[in-house]
DNA sequence: GTATATTCAGACAAATTACTCTTATTAATC
DNA sequence: GATTAATAAGAGTAATTTGTCTGAATATAC
């Protein structure tokens, strides 16, 4: 089982890691990168579709062409990624599943439970794949 | 889509919560917890099932039984509930599923999960169904 | 002992998520 | 223009999770 994103989302933020080491000239195509990381191929396709519908990447049919970021690596963060895959349940949606906990009406773990969401948020947005391409290259990393 | 635990997860949560709320004594039955959270019966039936082999809760079978607490409400915490229910995957695995990544070599998102899995693991820790319980009967609260 | 109300247990069905296959479209190269 | 290698898109399949149904076992109360 995943921990909070579905695996969509997982392959998403692997794959994009993967395209942000890339020259940002450079078409990549979805085999290269399925092959390399180990992902069903045509699932990352319709992953990729989602993420080009969103203009977080551009893609270019034919000989010679693929995918790349269509802006800087740097102002691609994770909120923007988890937020296009799997929508913003995981930081708006009662973590117990009582239906009807909002501010106003919480939960017993309501309270417990935001300032824990809002540590993740407020990382997502910290973390964008700039940082996180350098970081996978360094030695040690995976 | 749920938040970080499964559905059966959050059903285990709320209807052991419910339980809480009432005499440690009374056997209360699966019907009336169901009913009143909107669950479907059968499927907490099962999720009881499992609390009832990890000894959380207790069951008598025939007219007039039901399930009970198998201790004090104060000693039964969130993660007991989780780990039984979802196992420790949430606190494991890898946030964005990189196949070999762990302490020795992480994946760029590793360190930045950390303070925040720590920080989840540790209130899961903090709060105990006595508590909430309390708490559910505010006025205010859900 | 019989009727009844409950858990226990397993098979089944539906819904969701993950993954595969196929065909169409596009653009570069020859 | 023909060939080729790539994305786009939709239909279909598999696996997992969620939920339903049925019958057996059990214990209480009459």
């Amino acid at each position: 089982m995943s921990v909070i994103f579905s695996k969509q989302c997982e392959y998403a933020i692997q794959a994009l890691i993967y395209l942000s080491k890339k020259t940002e000239t450079e078409w990549i195509s979805i085999k290269e990168i399925a092959d390399h990381l180990n992902i069903p191929q045509h699932f990352l396709g319709k992953i990729f579709q989602m993420l080009s519908n969103k203009r977080i990447l551009k893609s270019k049919k034919g000989l010679q062409g693929g995918f790349c970021l269509s802006k800087p690596s740097s102002d691609i963060n994770l909120k923007d990624i988890v937020d296009t895959i799997d929508g913003d349940a995981y930081s708006t949606a009662c973590v117990a599943g009582f239906p009807n906990c909002s501010n106003d009406s919480p939960c017993p773990l309501h309270n417990s439970w935001k300032d824990l969401r809002e540590g993740i948020v407020k990382m997502l947005k910290m973390r964008n794949l700039k940082q996180m391409a350098d970081e996978i290259s360094k030695p040690g990393y995976n």
